[in-house]
RNA sequence: GGCCCGUUCAUCUAUCGGUUAGGAUACCUGGUUUUCAUCCAGGACAGAGGGGUUCGACUCCCCUACGGGCUACCA
């Protein structure tokens, strides 16, 4: 049975690499129709963020991954679920390794700790509690027993530290990456069981993946260096046969220059670090989401999802059912990637556009009878259609063709001075009575018009085009002349029309 | 600095010793749309460098360079 866990820190948002990674783990977990858990890695008092959890459960509700068991649940019998709330449970495992052998306890001040970096930095050594250092601190394998028995009778502050073996090599296999070998050497006597009594990442993520029987341990790569120092701690614990398989993925990378994404990068850069809108509790700074953004949940994690994973044959996009058909944690890369806006775009125009029509008038009906009072409720579906292809978000609707629901609040006066010129208004007004007196507002009947009267003239229809749409629109782009004259209908078409000229005589030069 | 991980077009990537190194985004050109933000067609663009191994290396090994991560009583 495939038990796997995400557990993020509630130290604030959570960022988009860390919604990859917890999409990675569900992916894999559904894909072995396993049981998703959510852990709350909260043992460090500290750095606590509150609302943070309960951002990194709505994130994750918003892009639709969901879990079996955790602190929002009420199921699941492992519980609890947040370590804080675990905290009486870490202290027998680290003095179970203490009675072994395998720790110890230190009672060096920070003072002492900073001392003996200093001195081993002077002599050009590492600086690190291990396995030479560890001989000159102050700790139970220094002091005299009784002295170590006085010091616990006392409750001094103290902590557990693992007891590295000196020079030895340890190799796990990961699998992303294969054999990964790394010497205790390079390692140092990490703390377990901190002085406030609560556990580190270490001992807590340990102890915990074996009570709740996790069997595979899918995370960033930044805790590949401490994953041998992990295996230690199963091995020493007698948990090696439990041991979860691991796998580190790859970190999502900053768009411009190096390093990895960090929360600053977003804002900077145009796009979003995190899925949804987050404020900061303490210096109030917004930051802005995907969601508010305006993109589609799915299209977020399709992109996200191909952002370090392919499939063999180039399918780009996949819904969630068919990312968890697809998902295979061996085609996962092993390098950083970075993350590419034009793509995010383009997965959501992807998205928009395979949206039915009446879910987008839903969606956008209150905003749109909000902004524009008058909007024509019949016809929104119409307007939808109009634009539905070239739409990048649904906010496009409103944001980039307010024209569709109201009549132009402004005109482009670059397009105008360039293609108006003296005959322009005349033809217009002309324009505009022939309209008036047709019947029939169908597209092809509306240009048939232009066209008659661009021959009558001896002109090309061509040259009509853009004063009638800048003066419908106000706008130099747009959909179809004609469909969209017909979507106005003919009364709207032409009170536009006539107010177009009005205005536009009085702001134009006079030599036009 | 030390250790670990990585390195195919600008970007995301396919390739698991023999390919004209494929796709997608972006870009450029042309065509539709006589608008464009869609759509269609075409184009340019890549195996970091150097050594091996091999009949043959993008693919395996080593070195260098570059990038990233870790190096806390943070996760």
């Amino acid at each position: 049975m495939v038990r796997v866990r995400f557990a993020p820190s509630p130290t604030g948002p959570l960022h988009i690499g860390g919604v990859r990674t917890a999409l990675y783990n569900y992916l894999f977990t559904k894909k072995n129709k396993g049981t998703f858990i959510l852990r709350i890695e909260d043992t460090d008092q500290k750095r606590y963020v509150p609302g943070a959890e309960q951002y990194i459960i709505d994130s994750l509700t918003w892009c639709g991954i969901t879990f079996d068991e955790g602190p929002h649940l009420s199921s699941g019998e492992y519980a609890p679920y947040r370590q804080s709330e675990r905290k009486g449970m870490y202290k027998q495992y680290a003095e179970d390794l203490v009675k072994k052998g395998f720790a110890y306890y230190a009672y060096d001040t920070d003072e002492d700790l900073d001392n003996m970096r200093k001195r081993l930095e002077m002599s050009k050594m590492l600086p690190k509690y291990d396995a030479v250092s560890r001989s000159s601190m102050v700790n139970s394998l220094t002091l005299p027993a009784d002295e170590v028995q006085k010091r616990l009778a006392a409750n001094e502050d103290v902590v557990i530290r693992l007891k590295l073996p000196r020079n030895e090599d340890v190799r796990f296999f990961d699998e992303i990456r294969g054999w990964v070998v790394i010497n205790t050497t390079q390692m140092d006597d990490k703390v377990l069981l901190k002085s406030d009594g609560m556990p580190t990442y270490h001992l807590a993520n340990v102890v915990d993946d074996y009570l709740m029987k996790i069997t595979h341990v899918i995370r960033g790569e930044e805790w590949l260096p401490s994953a041998p120092l992990h295996v230690l701690l199963y091995r020493y614990f007698g948990w090696e046969d439990q041991m979860p398989v691991f796998a580190h993925l790859p970190l999502l990378l900053k768009p411009d220059g190096n390093g990895k994404l960090s929360k600053r990068d977003g804002d900077r850069l145009g796009f979003p670090v995190f899925p949804l809108q987050w404020q900061d509790p303490i210096t109030h700074e917004i930051s802005s989401g995907y969601k508010e953004v305006g993109y589609e949940s799915a299209a977020v994690l399709n992109m996200l999802a191909l952002l370090g994973w392919h499939t063999a044959d180039n399918r780009e996009l996949f819904s969630l059912p068919e990312l968890i058909d697809a998902f295979e944690l061996s085609r996962v890369n092993k390098s950083g990637a970075k993350f590419d806006l034009q793509k995010a775009y383009w997965f959501n125009q992807q998205y928009v556009n395979k949206l039915p029509i009446e879910e987008i008038a839903d969606r956008i009906r209150p905003i749109v009878k909000e902004k524009y009072p008058k909007y024509n409720e019949h016809k929104l579906n119409d307007a939808i259609a109009l634009m539905k292809e070239k739409a990048v978000f649904v906010k496009d609707f409103f944001e980039k063709a307010p024209y569709l629901f109201h009549i132009p609040a402004a005109y482009d006066m670059d397009v105008i001075t360039k293609k108006w010129n003296a005959q322009t208004f005349e033809d217009l007004n002309n324009l505009l009575l022939a309209m008036q007196s047709i019947e029939d507002f169908s597209a092809i009947s509306i240009e048939n018009l232009v066209t008659n009267y661009a021959q009558k003239n001896n002109q090309k229809p061509t040259q009509y085009f853009q004063p009638l749409r800048i003066s419908l629109t106000g706008e130099a782009g747009g959909p179809p002349l004609f469909e969209l004259m017909n979507y106005l209908g003919k009364a709207e078409s032409c009170n536009r029309l006539s107010f177009a000229i009005n205005k536009l005589k009085n702001h134009l030069p006079s030599e036009l």
